[in-house]
DNA sequence: TCCCCACTGTACCTATCGGTACAATGTTAT
DNA sequence: ATAACATTGTACCGATAGGTACAGTGGGGA
């Protein structure tokens, strides 16, 4: 008996990994030892090592984020798309209890390995959300300066929400914010 | 010729490196060739190592908070103290060209070494801060939610301040969260 | 059926990790 | 002046870091 990863099944994993010890802290022994993937297979899958890990990690995030919530955010109805984003956010960041691994990455020196990602997530984040507000008929002023209140009110409630081991501040924040900008628009 | 120094001296060189380079990334190491302090130093001032120089710079942050942020935001006139809060908290920062180590910590599994450091830090911030917005004149709830909206939106700005590398972001998320709280009182 | 090759586990490599030991240095109190 | 002591640099420790080499395994196409 011998298992058999592919590639799309062992991104998840080291993602988890990655959120949980962060870019330093996530130790090979420690991955392999998380995710019951061994040496052999991780190198395989990732001849570049640790940095081709979490680069591809980054990459899955992206693409969640782009069809999940930028797409949406650009191309469908702005008010549906901002109600969907709050719960689809909520769902991803799993009430609180589950981090955002760019905006990790950004805080520590790995920004400097993957300094494009990370500035492209939050870029594209904030344009959307500004382009949907702007439909909802908001001002291009007062829509940027809500869309990067929006997405700085995300990334800290992810903050104190684990900073204090209580899920129920990131959902309360994320309904004020979500008060916040229909009532804007 | 010999260097000299003192455990307040080195407070503030360890805790810039542990910014920059987060708990796991600041080995030993990195820590003596960036502060020019060597292992024999650190050693004789934190016999407890990593854990202790680290616990000393979360003690040093929480003493600056005290008597900087939250004891005026107690004690003082409650519109003087939040506006000075905005100040102090934007040059603490640089801006955000700094960041807040405990809400750095808080983010990954270091969260565990510090669990309470870093509880505190967060649960005295923003009950100091409501404390403020109800001698200002805000009911309770209200209160509350503009507390953990405010120093929310602080760790968030950081955070995507230094993902995008622009000051300004920050800055200016200050100066909408200030008017924010300003109109509420 | 059997062969090929994608996939895996194990053993091993060197560099560096956090930490210790200790002799040398220089400052201070007497 | 000198004894006592706080502070420092250097050499060293075992453990573990990220990474490589490679032989084995087993499932799928011919």
């Amino acid at each position: 008996m011998k298992t058999v990863y592919e590639r799309a099944d062992i991104i998840p994993l080291l993602a988890e990994t990655f959120r949980e010890l962060g870019y330093e802290g996530a130790t090979l022994s420690r991955i392999t030892e998380r995710t019951g993937i061994g040496k052999g297979s991780l190198y395989h899958f990732f001849p570049g090592g640790k940095e081709e890990m979490a680069g591809a990690v980054l990459a899955d995030i992206d693409a969640w984020f782009e069809q999940a919530i930028y797409r949406p955010l650009r191309d469908d109805d702005a008010h549906q798309a901002i109600a969907a984003m709050w719960v689809n956010v909520n769902d991803y960041f799993r009430g609180g209890g589950r981090i955002c691994l760019v905006g990790a990455f950004a805080l520590d020196d790995t920004r400097e390995r993957f300094s494009e990602a990370i500035g492209d997530y939050f870029i594209r984040w904030t344009e959307a959300l500004r382009s949907a507000l702007m439909r909802a008929g908001c001002a291009e002023k007062k829509a940027q300066t809500l869309a990067e209140e929006g997405v700085c009110g995300i990334q800290g409630a992810l903050v104190l929400s684990r900073a204090l081991r209580d899920g129920a501040v990131f959902t309360r924040a994320l309904e004020t914010l979500a008060n916040r900008l229909e009532a804007a628009t």
